[in-house]
DNA sequence: CAGTGGTCTAGACCACACC
DNA sequence: GTGTGGTCTAGACCACTGA
């Protein structure tokens, strides 16, 4: 844990090398989402080196989305919250602006022989078997979005096991208690194209039509790919908004 | 004992309202994009702080865009750079992966009556005069975007007497030296709809098939709207990716 | 060279959470 | 109360820029 910072190589700023080695900390999980980091005093005393150095390290930790500070109480290490990313693309008020939450149904999972190409995103051998899960997310009823998931058999067998009941709104929060796998970040690409029979039955369209697809490749802290998914909603809910610059 | 009425708002930080100082000399319009800020000892002896609390605001400054540093040089008020943003959207490269970057040729400029809608975009009276560009952005000779833009009249009148000549790829900088309006910053929404008739011939597209719709609202640095456009791509060049969290 | 930002120190006092 | 993060000070030395 402790390193030497006394002989510094310039190289590299004190609180950048003390920054990468609470990260590195994070990333191999000797620190597990919602532990408590030292305190600034005793990081600053470990590495010897002044308080404000220390938060300064502290601080890049914060601004990257890695810990939360806690005042008061402490800095942890964040835990991801993916439960409203789908606002980010669907128009999901009412008539009042007020925000829906998207109820999750659970139509399919089984294991297959995976694609050389969802393969190649989970980087796993070329023929592995995988758990391929199918849901419809609906909003009052109203199909919003067709997922396919796929995930590593070897990594998430105890999936399989799971009774029907005990699958809710959200797969993160269960990869992690059931699997041990913690979803940190995920990237996600967004193109229109024609939907497949199946999804577009789900989805109520005729099949062929064009739809949104968001494929999502989800990675945990070690930034391994976990999951991959795509997911198809209808053209005419779609919309994002965003800054720039 | 009268309470402390100051009290009703507690006190923020002393580098929070020299931050906020700062930012409103720069949307006001007393520092300009590429001016230099005063040194950071300057800053801290004229509000009378540490250096190091000086150095806190124009972090703040830094961090939220509005400024950069240049070892050695300065601080200097950032100028917007939107050059890239159509990358953003559109797979921009060629077979070797190299960027490329769009052409654009001016179609149209007019004086139009302006729709509740947009004047209540760029808010302006609802049955204000615009200025209306029409353009398309090509690469390669092939046509990537349909873009129709709207300005304030007034705000923007000496562009009508601009020869053709002086239009170039890109119209922020123009508004800038032409027109002295400055954009800063800009709010982009993604959709997917039918092409009108005339977007459609531009694409070489046929009248009615879908495309993705880019609806842009641009402001100054003082957050007043300045430009509203409606961009028209193809939906097979669409792509968009990005992490969450 | 003088002036700028970049790093770092070794303290101080305050506000908040928890016991 | 103790321990935590949040703010702030008043310096130090370094690295970079440009005259």
């Amino acid at each position: 844990m402790q390193a030497n910072l006394q002989q510094d190589e310039p190289r590299s700023p004190r609180y950048y090398r003390i920054y990468q080695a609470m990260l590195s900390d994070i990333q191999q999980g000797s620190l597990k989402p919602g532990d408590v980091l030292p305190s600034e005093m005793h990081i600053a005393q470990s590495y010897g080196v002044a308080p404000g150095t220390a938060r300064k390290a502290i601080d890049m930790l914060v601004d990257r989305g890695w810990v939360e500070r806690q005042h008061g109480k402490g800095t942890f290490v964040r835990r991801a919250d993916f439960s409203h990313s789908l606002a980010r693309f669907f128009r999901l008020t009412d008539r009042e602006g007020v925000q829906l939450h998207p109820k999750s149904e659970l139509l399919d999972i089984r294991v297959v022989p995976g694609t050389t190409d969802i393969c190649h995103h989970l980087d796993l051998p070329d023929d592995s078997e995988l758990i391929q899960i199918e849901r419809v997310r609906r909003v009052d009823e109203m199909p919003l979005l067709h997922e396919v998931i796929y995930l590593s058999r070897t990594r998430f067998q105890s999936l399989l096991n799971l009774p029907p009941d005990a699958w809710g709104d959200l797969l993160y929060p269960l990869y992690e208690q059931v699997c041990g796998e913690v979803v940190f970040r995920a990237t996600d690409t967004l193109s229109v194209g024609p939907v497949p029979e199946s999804p577009a039955h789900h989805l109520d369209l005729p099949p062929g039509v064009q739809v949104i697809e968001i494929a999502r490749l989800a990675r945990g802290y070690d930034e391994r790919p976990l999951e991959w998914r795509l997911s198809r909603g209808r053209l005419d809910w779609f919309h994002y908004s965003f800054d720039i610059r």
